[in-house]
DNA sequence: TCTGCAAATGCAACAATGTTGCATTTGATG
DNA sequence: CATCAAATGCAACATTGTTGCATTTGCAGA
């Protein structure tokens, strides 16, 4: 028995992003897929069992850092600080899938809602300044976290 | 001589806001009224000569984050993370200063710039949603990050 | 002007987050 | 299987932010 490899739904989407599939890559993915809520590095690090006392680390946090950055690098995850200025991270599913419309983030429970707003143009730049990405962030509360 | 007591603006917004008016609270809320950008710890620990090598530290580090804490707390500051996940502090002396016109995120030394343009009018929610802040980010290099 | 005291400060220690360098391991390819 | 760039683990470091505690100080009242 030499173990087949574990074919999860995060593997072929990061072979069909064009980079390594790793044990690793994987772990952090299918976290982040099962997720209700964007998580932060240190949620994902605790669940992946980075930290236990004992028994082995599972992923070395330098490795999760760098993960989570080849993920939003290639288009799988999402990155965003959260009001305390802690980076959260949340599986985009398909790439570019959320590239043509507003979110709305719930400043309750975290949680991410599309809407169907374009986004707004980019305004003119000073000379030399360079545009990398623009984003329109709209923050309150969603019907669910307002019913209560 | 005992050395009068210098008097400057922000001495008496301190005094207004009915807290006590300190050495440190004046120097910290001087900086921020003479900046043209949000600053984060660190630039105003350098601009007030708080890490300074062979001289005596003017403000402690903690002592920084004390006072920001309590302009933030009587409402003479303003606190807001930058899309590193930083806090900037800002004057709310002009009240509403940077309210009007949207604003360009350095992501490589984290700087904050005004632009000219308005900020773009928020999009229509599902039913249930309640907006409570819209945010149009602009990010990329600033003309001095992308010279190098 | 002097005194008393709560508030503010300085300093040490700690925690969390994020980065860099380098040696070793590993996934993919032929 | 052999190969090698990419990925990983680990140590070390930087920055940001917090907490506890002893000392100093602003300021109100005597
Ligand atoms: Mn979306
Ligand atoms: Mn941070
Ligand atoms: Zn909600
Ligand atoms: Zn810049």
């Amino acid at each position: 028995m030499t173990g087949k490899p574990k074919i999860s739904p995060s593997s072929e989407q990061i072979r069909a992003a064009g980079v390594k599939v790793t044990r690793q890559r994987v772990r952090v993915l299918d976290a982040l897929l099962a997720a209700r809520q964007p998580l932060c590095h240190g949620e994902l690090e605790s669940q992946l069992g980075g930290a236990e006392a004992g028994s082995r680390r599972v992923i070395d946090r330098v490795t999760l850092y760098r993960v989570l950055d080849s993920l939003v690098a290639c288009g799988l995850a999402m990155r965003a600080v959260d009001p305390r200025g802690v980076f959260r991270f949340s599986a985009t599913g398909a790439p570019r899938q959320h590239a043509g419309h507003v979110h709305f983030r719930c400043t309750d429970c975290g949680g991410v809602f599309c809407l169907k707003a374009e986004p707004p143009p980019p305004p003119a730049l000073p000379r030399g300044f360079r545009l990398a990405q623009v984003e329109f962030d709209v923050r309150g509360t969603c019907a669910q976290c307002g019913a209560r």
